[in-house]
RNA sequence: GUCCCCGUCAUCUAGAGGCCUAGGAUGGCACCCUUUCAAGGUGCAUACACGGGUUCGAAUCCCGUCGGGGACACCA
């Protein structure tokens, strides 16, 4: 039974690259037939907020990434955030220092740096670069087992062996590293707090977890966590490591630099979930020469084998790309009922989920990247009377095309209004003055629509009303 | 700096020694369609980082160089 996680921290909004990396993992389970965990990642006690957890939990709804263990749905494997759990680590901890392989350090944090610092020096490393000056460290308490009454961390006494040890990564393959590359690192901090590579280890173990797939970023904390795994005696899972995602400057995508990476604000840009899902996925994995998955193509389609090695680079333009095309596809239903928020939102407070919503949608969707742009063009559908661009106007609405648009609005005065018969005033039209259709249909299009842009002109009318359209054709005729 | 990973069009990628005069997608350009816009159709331009091997044959295997990214916390 396969059996996989998410494991974000709570420390600000869904990320694009925890998305795709939920993505990835859910993905595995659902095709396998498997269980997808969500386990929250709270042990950085600093920057963990409950908003930022409902804010992880949002973008996973708003993604349709559903877990089937964790927050809201619990499970026989829980707690499945890491602060309820504290006293196993300690529990785990404590096994280990007894049998030899942790140890209580009574260092602080002070001595540590000044060693940190003596030897950058000795190293002839500036202060600022002391932290990449290669010291391994190495505790003077490392071999000691007495339990003083003071502050302490617990640390793995990391194996002294001049060899090297590692694992098969599903996507990178074989990695191997020595084991002198690593500290003595710490488990548990001074207030018992356990760090990632302890709780991730434990818990991973715990929830019975068989593949653990993440950001290539994790790859070198994967070596601590095998020796975690080694000296407690357990059996690891297998890793996947993903390939990171570049912001345009080709460095990974972060919250601070790259606005981007925020899963929400595609949604608030108008991105179907849909569309951002089949993104993102294209970036570090392929099926072929496939570009275009629904959801039950990728649950059907995915596997590790499929994810590359080499990071990608954001592409807003393959973004809009894909956002159009869902935008199109999509039950109209589905786009309509996402879609009403952006109409409101965008100055139309009085649109409402009914038949002139969904058609304005049906029309316009064709010819929007998203429903931010949609919303913009279905404005002029609802308000009273319209501002006429100058320069449609100057080109359409000069005395050949008003006299063309005079001819139409007697004939549209008898018309029965809709779309077909609408469509057929322009053709009457410009057979009477025989001229080409773009000259009656486009004056037209400027007087009702104000732009030179709009959805055909027969189903522009029926849509904008009979009452309002000829309005403002008489308004455009005076003008 | 050390270690790890990676290196095919501008970008995402297909490619598992002959199928490659390197394919698809996005973007760009042109044309077609056309009452506008969009969509759609057709076509064009653009890539195997470089240098050595191995082999009858290399984008594919090996080595080196260069380039990019990541990790080096009592963050995750």
């Amino acid at each position: 039974m396969v059996r996989v996680r998410f494991a974000p921290s709570p420390t600000g909004y869904l990320h694009i690259g925890g998305a795709r990396t939920a993505l990835f993992n859910w993905l595995y389970a659902r095709k396998t037939g498997g269980v997808f965990v969500l386990r929250i990642e709270d042990t950085d006690q600093e920057r963990s907020t409950p908003q930022s957890l409902q804010a992880i939990l949002d973008g996973l709804d708003w993604l349709g990434i559903d877990w089937d263990e964790g927050p809201r749905k619990g499970g026989q494997y829980g707690p499945y955030t890491q602060m309820e759990r504290l006293s196993r680590y300690r529990e785990v901890v404590d096994g280990l220092i007894a049998k030899g392989l942790a140890f209580r350090d009574y260092t602080s944090a002070e001595e540590l740096k000044a060693q940190k610092l003596a030897f950058a020096k000795a190293e002839g490393w500036s202060e600022e670069e002391a932290r990449r000056a290669g010291f391994k460290y190495r505790s003077v308490w490392r071999d000691k087992t007495e339990k003083l009454d003071r502050p302490h961390t617990v640390r793995f006494k990391m194996v002294d062996d001049a060899g090297t040890f590692g694992f098969d990564d599903l996507v990178l393959g074989r990695i191997d590293k020595p084991y002198g590359d690593f500290d003595d690192f710490v488990l548990l901090r001074e207030d018992g707090v356990p760090l990632y590579n302890l709780g991730c280890v434990v818990d991973d173990h715990d929830m019975a977890i068989t593949h653990v797939g993440r950001g290539q970023e994790h790859v070198n904390s994967t070596f601590p966590q095998l020796l975690l795994y080694r000296a407690l005696g357990w059996t690891p899972p297998k890793f996947a490591h993903f390939p990171l995602i570049l912001g345009p400057d080709r460095e990974k995508l972060s919250k601070r630099k790259h606005p981007e990476a925020d899963v929400m604000r595609h949604k608030d840009n108008g991105v179907l979930p849909d569309a951002l899902v089949n993104f993102v996925m294209r970036l570090g994995w392929s099926h072929g020469n496939d570009e275009l998955f629904t959801r039950s193509e990728l649950i059907e389609k995915f596997d590790f084998s499929g994810v590359g090695k080499t990071s990608g680079v954001w592409n807003p333009e393959k973004l809009a790309s894909l956002s159009q095309h869902w935008l199109k596809t999509t039950p109209l239903e589905a786009v309509a009922t996402q879609a009403l928020p952006f109409f409101v939102a965008g100055g139309i407070p009085e649109a409402k989920d009914d038949q002139k919503l969904r058609e304005l949608v049906r029309l316009l969707r064709e010819r929007a990247a998203n429903l931010v742009e949609l919303a913009a063009k279905a404005k002029v559908f609802y308000s009273r009377g319209v501002a006429v661009d100058p320069a449609a106007a100057a080109k359409h609405l000069n005395p050949d095309g008003k006299k063309a648009l005079g001819e139409a609005r007697k004939i549209l005065e008898t018309t029965a209004w809709e779309a077909p018969a609408l469509e057929g005033v322009v053709k009457t039209v410009s057979e009477a003055l025989t001229v080409g259709m773009g000259k009656v249909a486009q004056p037209i299009r400027v007087a009702v629509t104000g732009g030179t842009a709009s959805p055909g002109i027969g189903e522009t009318l029926q849509l904008i009303g009979r009452d309002e359209a000829l309005r403002r054709i008489d308004a455009a005729l005076q003008g």
